[in-house]
RNA sequence: GGGCGUGUGGCCUAGUCUGGAUAUGGCGACAGCCUCCUAAGCUGUAGAACGGGGGUUCGAAUCCCCCUACGCCCGCCA
């Protein structure tokens, strides 16, 4: 698994590090104009430390510098380093043709992360703000696994809780009657209207809230009958919830519920340990963690949990089943963040969660709610996106009737988390039917149209296998090579992407592909040439390979035609 | 009141961490391209001095300070 790409910069670096005589964070890389080539070097940064013009720093190393497979050119006070056409060319056509769907892959790590995402209540369906989180979560977990990290996915189920009291609650009192009508059989979808209707009932009369906080009373001091219902409820929720997210083409390897945390004392013993810190208080009995004026109540009176505490326990076990530990949570968990990091500090744990915090998704400008209702389903902008793809399908008529629906399935649901994970994670997003299902342009359709394209010509393609040792590689033109270029890049984008938890970068890098081989698809017959057909083949061949990949990463499915 | 985040052409968005060479792409608009491998495509035109102000610097969308708009948080809820 050697990329030249990764390589050249490797040299460059080696190079610098050597013959400038600077400390060695002033020698930063960066991306110059497309042009100028792969790497530049900006000679302002340690101008200073050499007591010299940057042009003429510029000049010197030019003169010195010599790289392999490439060249080194000044444009004033800037080096830049551009590989060999046809070496990168060469290389990189081998490199895909060899490693095929897997070219991007890192050698793989021993260390394991552990990517806890989605979370979600178990009190209804997923919406689509929701769906953020997974997609984000799912994400990045496929990047870090092409980076070469062991990679556990896990769901924490907060199954306990006055969320799930308010379900429980409803369940038993209310009747089908009290409750709207819904026409999906999915039990999140059904169960969702209990927690709904209960919620309505709430407002109008106060005197429920002690019924339910006698079910909660129940459930923490462990009646069996109580933690039984939440127990089931829960589980018929989240059967949903996965059936939702596996359409979505999110898998979880694990999950863990958070009331498993008190049966088995470890929420008592945390509290225990807790207690002992310096800045754990009390104040009427409960106990609160205190870091820099912020009070996080662990306790209540009765020295039942709170969820900080349950979270906290939590992570206490999770530490133990992996090297790091990586959080996807709504940017309203920010402070609760802090605490778990803070406190985790003082119970003397070294496996600190790296936190990635996602902004809401709002809809048409207006806040999403379970609680009120107010939202839509990731199922019904599956349905709605699946539906859509199947209209546009039909109009084109190049895939078989019975072929329809599975590909109108993998596109609809490809625009979808295209639609959610193209959005840098801390921007807000809002959510709007016809941008959602916009199907050109910046879009999942548009990069699996790419991939149909190439598909297609390689299945009319009637030639033996390509003898990569003969292929005549040499004689190739500028938008060929830009392709070729732009695949090379892969494994670079990859690495920037799973390094500053940034799974937009690569959303970007893949539409930017798919634009390269749009482009060489118009420029470049490949069927219809005779003298360079074998070379145009396996051009399109390594796009593929490289698409597909690309792809698998960001979770879309790979339709042959559409 | 305090904390965190966001503000880039009419709309959406990349770049901000790690300051640097003409600010990325999409939607929409306008003008074009299917006797040729799927036009969910491609080309061209118009459109942004990067929320406002100050500062640091040879150089600021990027760093610092102030202001402003919006979101989130500051519960013995989760």
């Amino acid at each position: 698994m050697r990329y030249v790409i990764l390589d050249f910069k490797e040299e460059i670096l080696r190079k610098l590090k050597d013959y400038l005589d600077v400390p060695e964070q002033l020698i930063e890389l960066e991306s110059p104009p497309k042009e100028r080539g792969e790497f530049a070097l900006p000679c302002y940064s340690f101008a200073k430390e050499l007591k010299n013009d940057p042009n003429e720093i510029a000049k010197k190393l030019e003169e010195n510098l010599e790289v392999e497979n490439g060249t080194v050119e000044r444009a004033g006070p800037y080096l830049n380093f551009k590989i060999d056409r046809s070496y990168l060319f060469e290389e990189t056509i081998k490199n895909c043709l060899m490693t095929e769907e897997s070219f991007g892959r890192l050698p793989s790590k021993s260390k394991k992360i552990l990517v806890e995402h989605t979370s979600a209540n178990p009190n209804g369906p997923l919406h689509v703000g929701r769906a953020r989180n997974p997609v984000i979560g799912d994400t990045l977990a496929r990047i870090y696994e092409k980076i070469g990290y062991q990679i556990e996915k896990q769901y924490y189920v907060n199954d306990i809780g006055r969320q799930m009291a308010v379900l429980v609650w409803g369940l038993i009192n209310l009747e089908e009657d009290d409750l709207a009508k819904v026409e999906r059989k999915k039990k999140d979808h059904q169960l969702v209207r209990y927690y709904q209707r209960v919620n309505e009932l709430l407002e109008e009369d106060e005197s429920l809230e002690e019924e339910i906080q006698e079910i909660i009373q129940s459930m923490e001091m462990g009646d069996k009958e109580t933690l039984e219902h939440f127990k089931e409820n829960a589980e018929d929720v989240m059967e949903g919830i996965i059936e939702s997210l596996e359409r979505l083409n999110i898998h979880l390897d694990s999950f863990k519920n958070e009331s498993s945390l008190i049966i088995d004392g470890s929420v008592e013993k945390l509290i225990e340990d807790l207690s002992s810190l310096e800045n754990v208080g009390e104040e009427d009995g409960a106990l609160y963690y205190e870091k820099e004026g912020n009070k996080t109540f662990i306790a209540r009176e009765n020295l039942t949990s709170l969820y900080p505490a349950r979270d906290l326990a939590y992570h206490v076990w999770k530490a133990e089943k992996a090297d790091e530990l990586v959080n996807i949570l709504g940017e309203d968990h920010k402070l609760h963040g802090e605490f778990v990091k803070e406190a985790l500090k003082d119970l003397g744990i070294e496996t600190i969660p790296e936190i990635i915090f996602h902004s809401f998704v709002t809809f048409e400008g207006k806040e999403m709610s379970t609680r009120k209702g107010t939202y839509v389903t990731l199922d019904d902008f599956m349905d709605t996106a699946q539906k859509k793809a199947k209209l546009e399908i039909e109009k084109r008529k190049n895939v078989e009737p019975e072929d329809m629906n599975a590909i109108a399935e993998k596109i609809g649901v490809g625009a979808v988390r295209y639609d959610i994970i193209k959005v840098q994670p801390q921007k807000p997003i809002d959510f709007k039917w016809e941008e959602a299902l916009d199907f050109e342009g910046d879009s999942a359709p548009f990069i699996q149209y790419s991939y149909t394209r190439a598909n297609s010509i390689l299945e009319k393609w009637t030639g033996k296998s390509l003898d990569i040792g003969n292929l005549e590689l040499t004689d190739s033109q500028e938008g060929e090579i830009k392709l070729i270029r732009k695949i090379a890049e892969f494994p670079r984008i990859l690495i920037e992407s799973g390094e500053n938890n940034s799974p937009h970068l690569l959303a970007k890098y893949a539409h930017e592909l798919a634009a390269e081989f749009n482009r060489f698809y118009r420029d470049y017959p490949v069927l219809h040439s005779e003298e360079k057909k074998e070379l145009r083949i396996a051009i399109v061949k390594s796009f593929k390979f490289a698409m597909a990949s690309v792809m698998d990463t960001l979770g879309l499915e790979k339709p042959k035609r559409m």
